[in-house]
DNA sequence: ACCTGAACACCGTTCAAGT
DNA sequence: ACCTGAACACCGTTCAAGT
């Protein structure tokens, strides 16, 4: 009971080595649960420093602005969505349910990381836009896009340019989610009304 | 050239009272002005004060909070958003071609409102929603929803829920108007694509 | 009624210096 | 290589006091 190191600081369950395992991970780990838990509006370096339990210029060493911080986040966020959205695709399946339980996923990872959605979505990362996350964000459309060549080759859904299909079907999901994550509807509202949204972009709207 | 008042201070031109006419509506158009030109992160009072030429303290007579500016710039532009969308309809035209105008009109403000845009769609104003914002963006789906409506009537489009049909449609447009606004799709690309997306919508994914 | 000036507690970022 | 402490310039918000 005598020789314990210091109580632990937070997210740091090993007694660390006085110059912080890996504080860039624990950054991040620590943003994305302020993030979920109170916006991006109360993110602050220097807070997260504290909560972290190192000097407020300790951050500097790793992300070269609070902004390379968000678009770090923004970057694990595409990783995580892209992750969920292969997990949950059965090639197996026919076209109807297969879009389905893709749009299920995507809704799913919008309700559960609403803040993080808006994240990765702003319009922030213009300029340049790290590269890695363009190559996160094209997985997931090329998930997308795959569901729907496979699709096309069982002639399930019709002929024609897969890119300007997938924007379609990419903005009819992609509208949801957002009215969802940002407040307008309901997840539950939302997650209802999926199966007929997607039996209308499948039949159409035009009578017969 | 002697007894000539300071140069104008910025978006003033009138000589003002010295109890600065309508400080209120000159802060909400410098802010507008600077979210547009350098984006909601570099949006701060103090900055706006000076842009306004007055104390950093008085716009705290006008909104109580940051917040409370940027919920007021947000619910002007639902305002601008919905008139612009009236203004674009034509309840004359047959069903395609009304919801095509609508589709660009709306892809329009997006384009030229993005940063705008995002603050209005943001996931902040969450527990009371300011009232009249949410007024202006019902007032935004109630132009969608007339449309559908009409469409219905005329039998230019199958029945069941005007909800159900809006939010398909209005999901569709927003994810386009999205992805536009944050800069995934360039804006020749997506209004190119408007045509063809309202035609799958019509006429659905399924061969035949 | 509306605005100012000073004050307070907080930021982000940089940079010499420490380990 | 990684972190600290002090320093700088900036915030948002409040509140007495001025007009």
């Amino acid at each position: 009971m005598t020789s314990m190191p210091k109580p632990e600081t937070r997210e740091i369950r090993e007694t660390r080595p006085y110059h912080h395992g890996d504080l860039r991970t624990a950054l991040l780990a620590s943003a994305e649960r302020t993030l979920r838990e109170k916006g991006v509006t109360s993110l602050s370096l220097r807070e997260l420093a504290r909560d972290v339990g190192v000097s407020h210029a300790a951050p500097g060493r790793h992300f070269k602005d609070k902004q390379a911080l968000l678009n770090a986040l923004a970057e694990t966020g595409f990783e995580r969505m892209a992750e969920a959205l292969e997990a949950a695709d059965d090639p197996a399946l026919p076209f109807q349910p297969r879009l389905t339980s893709f749009a299920r996923a995507y809704l799913g990872f919008a309700i559960n990381n609403a803040e993080l959605l808006e994240l990765m979505y702003a319009r922030k990362h213009e300029p340049d836009a790290s590269e890695q996350m363009t190559a996160a964000l094209d997985r997931t459309v090329g998930s997308l896009e795959r569901v729907i060549g496979a699709a096309q080759q069982q002639n399930e859904i019709i002929a024609g340019d897969p890119a300007q299909l997938t924007l379609t079907v990419g903005a009819a999901l992609h509208g949801l989610a957002a009215f969802t994550a940002n407040g307008i509807y309901a997840p539950d509202a939302a997650l209802d009304a999926v199966e007929e949204l997607i039996h209308q972009l499948l039949h159409g709207l035009k009578p017969r």
